[in-house]
RNA sequence: CGGGACGUGGCUCAGUCUGGUAGAGCACAGCGUUCGGGACGCUGGGGUCGGAGGUUCAAAUCCUCUCGUCCCGACCA
């Protein structure tokens, strides 16, 4: 097998049209591509192990084969995918003007020391001494190698801009791998460092990596949503996700249907409608609602809707209990309400840290006099006449209103967006989907290079740190996620672009010579013809080929068998959506491009 | 780390409760028939029952410890 041949420079290659310093890849994974001659041990049963459909899928076409938890082989074509999507990020990547390299994956822990995520990365990063009793680490990623070469080789301001990036294994000991390689321990990840003089000049990386990354996953022919994300403890700025869309997906976004809005549910800002109520504000009342505790009882006995009662939640933030009001049929996004108290840690409190805290037990707590910090949604300062336990057993308040019965200074967004809002950016409406992030760029700032002393002189001798810029693609994940988006009952359905091969020809008549030779001759007019093709030259029934070829997800499969002998023609048969059609052999190759072409791109 | 399930030929699983000759289907090898949607018949090879210790005349089965795998949660991005 050959690994990846310079075939030619920019305006050579399809697509290119930059420079000369651009190089580009193409890939043939083998001289051959017959059945007969290469390993591929479908499975007609699923291993016990796996549960995710991506995960059996690439079990049963033979893609992978787990080593140990999380941390899998890639069979020869399994890795003939995962070369595909290399492929479309490499030649991207370089496109946008960023250059490969490679780096180590065993790093010093001294320079982890130095970042100060030694200790901070916790047990995802593996952690080991050598012979010599050297502390050391598997890379989950690769900022401190980066930023130790930019320190050492970058001094000036004329180097600069540079984006750097590898395609290389990342190992992160996570706690619990699953779904195979959705998320497993070692995975391959496409990872580019970017370095500037300014805060402008780094958007101007930022977004060129942006547009990269578009461009990628397009190409890949993936159903996929670019949303702004929260860039969590990496800090500052803002970052992107890339997700693909598929029901079985990890996160919850929320996209606009009527503009290009989109965003992580943990990050997704909630836009109010309206300024708030005009109702004539009523006199307080306290009533008794003894053993009403839940949002339901309460609402019930009361006959008011969950709209109208403000619960009143206890959290714990790295140990001290904040209170959170939030209206009665909303749900808190924790990630907004840990980030706005720049907690590292977060948790609702049980019943006896809230009695502890507030002497009131669970179920009666609300705003007035209580005496722990509180903090509203800002959505509860629009509600007029609302409902909230009176911080004493077996009591609520009807018609308390924000302001005038109690005082909260600290008002921010803390609920989760739900689909009946309205979209942030156009006030559209919006819709919630899953989906699985297979790409994250960030914008660093200079965090790093000012742990790590990585400074360059600017134009008037002065140093400053630089300023970076990281970018990520899980590229084996990419290959579960298109697998999770494309498949049915019946297998794997690649987008043509991530197809190890395009079209697989069935011969159906292995000791047939005129069938053979027709399908060999097919074979090798495709071949020539530029197009990646698969042979199955197996001594099996049709029955079994048809099967392997559904399961590995060929997007168009050539049947040369009985049909041949009769009349001199053969299917065509498209896997997406089963339709087929008959050609002659010499018409064959024009055919196939033609389809080839309506495919690309389609889902 | 908490909760749950599991570990028996390459794969899927039965057998474990109630201790007594290790089984089936698929896969693999040979022969024959078959040949456009995972064929059939016959023959054959292959298992320290995850590992260690214990109870017993006797352990896949009961007990203890241990290793590993999967699912849910917490965690991570």
């Amino acid at each position: 097998m050959r690994e990846g041949t310079v075939i030619s420079e920019a305006g050579a290659s399809a697509g290119a049209g930059c420079g000369l310093s651009q190089f580009f890849y193409t890939f043939r994974y083998r001289e051959e591509m017959r059945y007969s001659q290469t390993l591929i041990p479908t499975l007609k049963e699923v291993p016990a192990e796996a549960e995710v459909i991506s995960h059996r899928l690439m079990l049963r076409a033979g893609f992978i084969r787990k080593l140990s938890s999380g941390i899998y082989s890639y069979l020869p074509y399994g890795l003939a995918a995962i070369r595909r999507v290399e492929t479309i990020v490499r030649e991207e990547m370089n496109r946008a003007g960023a250059q490969e390299m490679m780096m180590p994956m065993v790093q010093p822990a001294d320079l982890w020391k130095e970042s100060g995520r030694y200790e901070k990365y916790g047990p995802e990063l593996l952690r080991f001494t050598d012979r010599h009793e050297r502390e050391s680490c598997l890379g989950p990623t690769h900022e401190e190698v980066i930023t130790d070469i930019a320190r050492k080789e970058i001094h000036s301001y004329r180097d600069l801009p540079i984006n750097l990036y590898q395609i290389q294994t990342k190992f992160r000991d996570e706690i619990r791998p699953r779904f195979g390689l959705m998320r497993g321990r070692e995975f391959i990840m496409k990872d580019a460092y970017s370095f500037d003089v300014s805060d402008e000049m780094a958007e101007t990386s930022y977004k060129k990596m942006y547009d990269a990354y578009n461009a990628i996953f397009q190409r890949c022919g993936l159903d996929f949503r670019c949303v702004e994300a929260d860039s969590g403890t990496i800090g500052g700025s803002f970052s992107h996700e890339f997700m693909v869309l598929a029901e079985t997906g990890e996160d919850t976004i929320a996209v606009c249907d009527e503009c290009k809005w989109a965003a992580n549910l943990e990050k997704a800002v909630v836009r109010l409608a309206g300024s708030g109520s005009r109702e004539e504000t009523l006199a307080l009342v306290k009533v008794e609602t003894p053993g009403k505790r839940k949002v339901a009882q309460v609402c019930d006995f009361l006959k008011i809707t969950p709209d109208r009662l403000v619960k009143t939640l206890v959290y714990i933030a790295d140990g001290e209990a904040v209170a959170l009001l939030i209206r009665g049929d909303r749900e808190v996004e924790e990630i907004k309400l840990k980030n706005y108290l720049g907690a590292t840690d977060l948790r609702l409190a049980d019943d006896k840290e809230v009695f502890d805290a507030t002497g009131v037990p669970t179920g009666y707590l609300g705003p007035l006099g209580i005496s722990i910090r509180l903090l509203a949604d800002q959505e509860v300062m629009h509600l007029a006449n609302f409902s909230v336990g009176a911080n004493e057993k077996n009591y609520h308040l009807l018609n308390v209103n924000g302001g005038r019965d109690f005082r909260v200074s600290e008002v921010a967004d803390f609920r989760r967006l739900c689909e009946s809002d309205p979209c942030p950016s156009c006030g559209g409406s919006l819709r919630l989907v899953q989906g699985i992030e297979v790409g994250h760029i960030f914008k660093l700032g200079s965090a790093y290079s000012e742990s790590m002393n990585a400074f360059f002189q600017d134009s008037e001798g002065n140093g400053k740190p630089l300023v970076m810029g990281c970018y990520g693609i899980g590229v084996s994940r990419v290959v579960a996620a298109a697998i999770e988006q494309n498949h049915d009952e019946n297998g794997i359905i690649f987008p043509v672009p991530l197809a190890p091969c395009q079209v697989t020809v069935l011969n159906l008549g292995l000791k047939d010579t005129d069938i053979s030779a027709a399908a060999e001759m097919i074979y090798a007019k495709l071949s020539a013809a530029g197009i990646d093709v698969f042979l199955d030259d197996r001594d099996e029934r049709p029955g079994v080929k048809f099967k392997d070829a559904d399961l590995l997800g060929f997007p168009l499969r050539v049947t040369v068998g009985k049909r041949f002998q009769e009349n001199g023609m053969v299917e065509i048969r498209r896997r997406r959506d089963g339709k087929a059609e008959e050609s002659t052999v010499d018409g064959l190759v024009d055919l196939i491009r033609r389809r080839l072409a309506e495919l690309t791109g389609q889902r």
